[in-house]
DNA sequence: CTCCTATCCTGCGAGC
DNA sequence: TGCTCGCAGGATAGGA
């Protein structure tokens, strides 16, 4: 399940993958029924296109081309790989490179969307995202400012994408965590201090979760196929009643806003 | 406006 | 052993 962290790994898999001088020689769609149909044109406009360069913007991850920008979003089990003789059930679009590799997305749930916009113009599906989770934008005085008076579960609201992105459920809840707050705490209710030391916490989170190259949950794979080792760290994600690695209080597990969240009842408030 | 719920999809693991 | 069923969840539309 790529969170943030997971979907700037496979960026960086797949900048070493490619180098600097990988061009396009032509995409091919296998099947367009990804949660958005992938567009039918983007065969005919992207021909011997070099890449110049990959970025990310929540967990959209762009192929930078001249004219067009590639958009990708892995959804839940989407994932990048180079091709070896072993075209799969659930490959969905192959990127022919012009050294005839060929790069494919394969995505089981087919929660993902590959589609492309004009360099020239705003990918409509960033206008309505909050900041950045590790830019300086995100912090605060900037989440205090949106916890006011707001009724929602806190937990919740670090998921809201508008609020700010890249925050999932695996993360949210480990950041809950180390900040000692409970998930299902109402959003007003937080304090000034809580609101300074979840922002820490989902930021050293997130950086902790890249360093160590993603979690690997599900189907994650880092591009290029080498798994992730953060899941190893997760403090209560996943164990449920299993014992609190700082207190031995049995871990629960709540379902808030239709997801399962996972805290200790000792060490959070 | 705020918040909640259903929906998409397939693989996997629990339970019988 | 083999089957069914519920769950996993990012994003969003639509409803309360």
């Amino acid at each position: 399940m790529p969170e943030l962290p997971e979907v700037e790994t496979v960026k960086r898999g797949l900048e070493e993958i490619l180098g600097t001088k990988a061009v396009i020689k032509k995409i091919k769609v296998l099947n367009p029924k990804l949660r958005f149909p992938v567009p039918s044109e983007v065969s005919k406009l992207i021909k011997n296109a070099p890449i110049q360069k990959l970025s990310r913007r929540a967990k959209y991850l762009f192929f930078e081309l001249d004219k067009y920008v590639l958009s990708s979003h892995l959804g839940m089990t989407g994932t990048w790989r180079i091709y070896a003789d072993d075209r799969k059930k659930h490959d969905h679009v192959e990127i022919h490179l012009e050294d005839g590799r060929v790069l494919v997305y394969a995505d089981p749930r087919k929660f993902g969307l590959f589609e492309f916009f004009k360099k020239s113009e705003d990918y409509h599906r960033l206008g309505h995202l909050g900041p950045e989770p590790l830019s300086d934008e995100f912090n605060s005085e900037y989440l205090w400012e949106k916890t006011r008076k707001k009724q929602v579960a806190i937990k919740n609201l670090i998921m809201n994408q508008e609020i700010v992105v890249g925050v999932g459920n695996i993360y949210a809840s480990e950041a809950l965590f180390l900040t000692g707050v409970r998930p299902t705490r109402k959003s007003g209710k937080i304090t000034k201090k809580e609101c300074e030391e979840l922002v820490i916490h989902i930021k050293s989170v997130l950086d902790k979760a890249i360093q160590a190259g993603g979690s690997t949950i599900s189907d994650f794979k880092k591009a290029g196929g080498d798994a992730g080792y953060f899941q190893h760290s997760f403090k209560v994600y996943g164990r449920e009643k299993e014992a609190c690695s700082v207190c031995s209080t049995t871990i629960k597990n709540t379902t808030i806003g239709g997801r399962s969240s996972f805290w200790c009842p000792s060490c959070q408030k």
